[in-house]
Order: structure tokens, then sequence, then C-alpha cells
RNA sequence: CGGGGAAUGGUGUAAUGGCAGCAUACAUCCUUUGGGAGGAUGCAGUCUGGGUUCAAAUCCCAGUUCCCCGACCA
């Protein structure tokens, strides 16, 4: 992509509407806009972090047999009303021309399971995994801190459907395997804590994957042996020690849930009557569980946990581009033709390239912005890299800054991304 | 929902009752080209409604929006 023609364009001034850093950066580089409270645009830069998280995401779900659908976000009053969720505060309602009422979407458990159960009758159609990434809706009594608290986000949402117990606590590891897996991917792998949650009516825990980050807001106590998280509503059941090795010395710690995971088992399928039939002929409760991941949270996130004074500092595998490439004008008219060239063949290898390619630009302006955007390799040709057949190369996490001989590029690449994945 | 703070060009700011100014961005031109370059010209603003006053960005009342703390949060 032709930075010159990107359609959003970095601020140097910080906005001072926002506070939280995730909010600073993502709308001075140019990757979000905010709407109102709690509601982000997502611009080209930002959008395309956004489908890079998206088909991790859907990968690892994949992997794990799920299949996705797409689910509507106008419901209709009686489904709510048939689980005793339609006096929930958070649930944005409307009403149509003819007084009918309708709510907007913030979870789909009312939606998923009786479309599940048009389609199931007997064991043998089980288990079930389906899920979708969706917009959600909620009416928060205050939106906060950029994308980790939105009144409206995108969100993964897995719902799961067993015959027994057992299926379910199966399936629910191999969720949990996968979460990891993604957040492995995003590249928080290292400050993610599984944290013991409350499960609510029906199981003891609940899972949720908490990143370890001064910005957050919720607390978890974390047992250090176990890399495990308890949460605070947890903790004081546990009289104050780890539940899996009695291990008193807990760190307290500040983090933002980015997923969790949840056994629903009867929860839904009880008030829809959903049944099947076992091998006996008899009827039986089908089981569920839910798995939900923000999408927009965990980018918010990402930021939060990798960032310096200068900008952003992507992961790889979801930054918006893998290489930026910056011209720097001078007189030699064979810069523009050399930087030209490599933007070529690397865009010919599928090599996801940012070019700086403004005419108008100061060196120091461009630099400035590369920070801010925070690709993973920035990539310089001007005339002292020219005069030496070589090019620049500086990783946005490093300081330090090398020359290496044009040929040797494509090898230096090869190896730069095997060694970031 | 309780408490606190704020609202002036796209963005960041100044003006405390008396001519709305500066910076940046944007447009045109000239110069410049390795860490947010210089000059010239131009475009662009007081959140909304009411009140006090000869006169309101400024004081008063009401509202709206945004941020922060707390409560809430499958």
């Amino acid at each position: 992509m032709l930075q010159s023609q990107l359609f959003s364009k970095a601020q140097k001034k910080v906005p001072q509407e926002e506070k939280s850093i995730n909010a600073q950066l993502l709308i001075r580089a140019g990757f979000i806009d905010k709407l109102m409270a709690g509601v982000y645009s997502y611009l080209p830069l930002g959008f395309k972090v956004l489908k890079k998280i998206e088909n991790i995401i859907r990968s690892e779900m994949d992997n794990i047999g799920a299949q996705e659908v797409f689910l509507p976000v106008l419901h209709p009053k009686h489904l709510w009303q048939q689980t005793n969720r339609w006096r929930y505060p958070e649930m944005f309602k409307l009403k149509s021309r003819l007084n009918k009422e309708y709510s907007l979407g913030w979870t789909h458990e009312e939606i998923i399971t009786p479309l599940v159960q048009k389609f199931i009758s007997s064991y043998k159609e089980l288990p079930v995994y389906v899920y979708q990434i969706q917009d959600k809706f909620r009416d928060e009594l205050r939106a906060k801190a950029g994308l980790l608290r939105a009144t409206e986000f995108i969100m993964k949402d897995l719902y799961s459907f067993h015959q027994d117990e057992e299926d379910l606590d199966e399936y629910y590891q191999k969720v949990k395997n996968a979460y990891l897996k993604i957040f492995k991917r995003c590249g928080i792998g290292e400050g993610i804590y599984l944290t013991l949650a409350s499960g609510g009516t029906f199981s003891k825990y609940s899972h949720e994957f908490q990143v370890i980050t001064p910005s957050g807001e919720d607390t978890v106590y974390l047992c250090l042996k176990c890399k495990l998280g308890i949460n605070k509503e947890i903790i004081k059941e546990e009289k104050f020690r780890c539940p899996q090795c009695e291990n008193k010395k807990l760190e307290i710690k500040k983090a933002i849930e980015a997923g969790n995971i949840f056994k629903l088992k009867e929860k839904f399928s009880q008030p829809f009557g959903f049944f099947f039939k076992d091998e006996r002929g008899k009827e039986k409760s089908v089981l569920m569980g839910c798995y939900g991941i923000g999408l927009g949270r965990l980018m918010g996130t990402i930021v939060e946990v990798y960032h310096d004074e200068k900008g952003i500092i992507w992961p790889i595998e979801i930054s918006p581009f893998q290489v930026h490439l910056i011209e720097i004008r001078g007189k030699n008219l064979k810069i523009k033709k050399t930087a030209q060239k490599l933007y070529k063949d690397l865009e010919k290898k599928k090599i996801e390239i940012l070019y700086d390619d403004r005419i108008d630009k100061s060196p120091g302006e461009k630099f400035a912005e590369a920070d801010l955007i925070g690709i993973p390799l920035r990539v310089v040709i001007s005339e002292r890299t020219l005069t030496k057949n070589c090019l620049e190369i500086k990783e946005r996490k490093k300081q330090q800054i090398n020359l290496i001989k044009t040929k040797e590029f494509s090898q230096f690449l090869k190896k730069f991304f095997k060694k970031e994945y």
C-alpha cells in the first residue's frame, strides 16, 4: 500500500479527550475514530489489524471443529422472556412502528439454543460446535478506556452442545488450549494467565484469560507456581490460597480480561426444552458451553501491552503490514526508482508492505509516524543507502539500525519472519 | 447511577466582561531533505437554549456531550 494513498492520517497532537493509552495511540496513528463514547469506527489500518485477529481466531476455531455461522443482531422479545432475561439492564431495547418489541444482541444464547434445537434430536447428532464473529451491544453505565469497554463491540462467541458432562469437559479443555494458541499468536502468550472465576449457578468455576498490565481494570491473584490466576470474587472463598497447590504467596496484579470460557450445562437447554434421545431412547437435556473473545478489546489490550513513548509496537502476526518502507528523497532520482522496485518485488512475494512514498514530508516526520504506527520492520532507502548498495533495517522494538546489502535482503526477511513467528 | 473535572477552527491551545489570538493541519508558491524543516499568502472556531449587561468565550440558570474515580459488568 502506498502511504500517500492511505485514507487515514497520523496526528502529532495527543487527543485530549482520551486518557487511555490504547485510545490515544490508535486514534493518533489513524487506526480508529471515535463516533461517541464506547463506539468506534475502524479505519483501514485498524481494520487490517482487526481482520488479522479475526483470522487467527477463525483458524483456531476451525482447528477444534467449530463451524462458523452468522446470527441476527435484532432479536424478538419472546425468546428473552423465555429465559427471564428480557429485564436484563444492559440490553438495548427498541420498538417497531407497530409497537413490536425487539432488543439488540448483547449475547446470543437465546438465539443459538432454539436454532440448534431445530436440527438436533438424537445423541447421534451431538456434539455441535458453532461460533460467530459479530457485533454486540451493551448499554454500559460507563463505557471507558477506549476499546477496552465499549458499548458496541465485536465478539467471537462459540457455543457447544453435548450429550454428557464428560463430552463437555473434553471440549472445554480443547477450547482452553485453542484460546491459549490464539493469544500466543496475537503476541500476548507470555502475559496471559488462565484465571478462575465464578461459575454461576451450574458450575463451581469458569475461566477467564487475564492479560497482566497496569492499565487493567480487574484485580487478579496470581499463583506463580501454577501460573494460575484467581479472580477476586473467588479468592475469599478459597481463603487467599491457590486452590491447586495451596500456595499462600499470591501476587496481586491488575489485568484485562481478554476472553472467558464457561460451562452453561442445562442453563439454556432447560428453559427452551432442548432435549435429545440417548441410545436407549431416553430423553435427556443437552449440555452447553459458551466461549467468548472480544476482538476490539484484544486489539486495545495488545496496544496497552506493546507500546513505548513513540507509539505502538505490533506483534508481527497482527501488524497491519509486515514491512514499512521509507523513501527519503534526495537529488538522486534513483532513490525513488529503487524504492519502487523493492516495493513491487516485495508485493510479488506477498509481503504486506506500507511504502511511504510521500514527497512532501520530511525524514523526521516519516520516522516519527513510522514509530507511531508500529510496523515491526522498517526499511529505509536514501542517498546514503544507495551509495553503499545497501538497505537500512530497523526493528521497531529495537534501537539498533543496520545496513545490509540489497542482495541479502530477501534472505534477511525469511530469517526475520521465521524468528518472529 | 453517586462523586469529580472539562467543552474555543480538523487537532492542540490563548484571551476573566471590552477588536476571538497563536500553533499545527489543509490549499497555492518558493526554499529545504536522516528524527515531526523555513518563508509568503489563503481557508477555518467560542457545545445548545435562555438570562444579566451598553457590551458575554468570560457572569447566572437549564440542557447536551466527553474524560476520570466509584458502583455495576456471562
